[in-house]
DNA sequence: CTCGCTTGTCTAGCACTGCTAGGATCGGGG
DNA sequence: CCCCGATCCTAGCAGTGCTAGACAAGCGAG
């Protein structure tokens, strides 16, 4: 029976559709925007409808915003890092790091403000685990301690400046220095390594 | 006419009490359980009252317990800073600041995620000021480039670890070897410039 | 001392939120 | 063809922040 498969495609249709109403919704009106109302109204079905795709209700469609969210950052570090050579790789993680979450400061907020994600379990979804393994790749063998904690402080330290940006806490126009001081702090093992080798 | 001063007074009075009840309602039931109407019944006194002390609303009464939180962590970060030697004053502030997101985490919230205060104005009130001198003060030694900057760099680091901590993305067990990091890093010219003068 | 008026306070209600129980409707299988 | 199950919607609940308008209390003037 082709009609139970079609049911299931339209079903998983919908299902990608709420996550990117929601999304659309809050990337250009904000969070307090994204209504289950709107949101049914724009899906042009009803609100129960929301529910047996989500039956977390409201938390869990962000918590799948901020999940595609994850994925994408993971990407872009990822394919930052790829770009740059060895000696600025920490630079191009930052960089692209700060890059995302001034980009989409909606997602970014759902990652870390909203969304209740399991993190640091057994069942802890794959894009949530690789970002953290990007920043930790590149973060390692700048390590002066266990490369693990080194880039939870390297993570800790761009999140802070992510979040403190966007609240409006530090001005605009110094974003490149900080940018330069956290990727010298970060990265110094290496500078250091490096001015060992060469003189 | 005292009349008119014990007006004053008591209005005084109720306006601390709505910021107080406000604290202590989120502090051990979580800002969604601070609602207006809550709120009222415990100062015993009917919702439009609380409009007559903040006209902006529920906004402005977490606004107030956020100033109160920038006072107190300030007093926190200096009496922990003056409290050291010069040689272990980033230790000091960073494990005061942690200590303090820790142990007022809902507070901190107010202060970080939920209020939206009038940071770098001309009328920005000095208690949210101070606690960035003090960090400053301390984090100047080790500025490879401007303070002003580099204290940025050093908020935005510990702010990160308090908060993803307090989301639970960072395992718990880690905290101490992550504020060892964390003031190696920041504090790290200074080390630079005394073992370059000890040998 | 009494009257009017300002000042303060409360009741009641609005528009909105997330969420859900119940009934209607539609389509595939026997 | 008819029934039955899945699917969907209407309507409603309890709660939110906020406010207009009624009401009472206390002051100053006459």
């Amino acid at each position: 029976m082709a009609v139970k498969e079609r049911r299931e495609r339209e079903r998983a249709d919908r299902h990608r559709r709420i996550v990117a109403v929601a999304r659309e919704l809050a990337e250009d009106q904000g969070w307090d925007a994204v209504t289950t109302r709107r949101l049914a109204d724009r899906i042009e079905y009803s609100q129960p409808v929301l529910y047996g795709h989500f039956p977390g209700g409201k938390d869990e469609i962000v918590g799948a915003v901020a999940l595609e969210g994850f994925a994408e950052l993971a990407a872009a570090l990822r394919t930052a890092v790829d770009a740059a050579g060895p000696d600025d790789a920490v630079g191009a993680l930052a960089s692209a790091y700060l890059a995302f979450a001034a980009e989409h400061p909606e997602v970014y907020r759902a990652m870390f403000d909203l969304a209740a994600l399991p993190f640091g379990r057994d069942d802890t979804p794959a894009p949530l685990r690789e970002g953290f393994t990007v920043v930790r790749d590149v973060l390692a063998p700048a390590a002066p301690g266990d490369p693990g904690h080194y880039a939870e402080v390297g993570w800790a330290t761009l999140h802070g400046l992510a979040t403190l940006a966007r609240a409006g806490r530090l001005p605009p126009e110094g974003a490149a220095e900080r940018l330069a001081l956290a990727v010298g702090l970060l990265g110094q093992d290496t500078a250091t390594v490096r001015d060992r080798q060469t003189p």
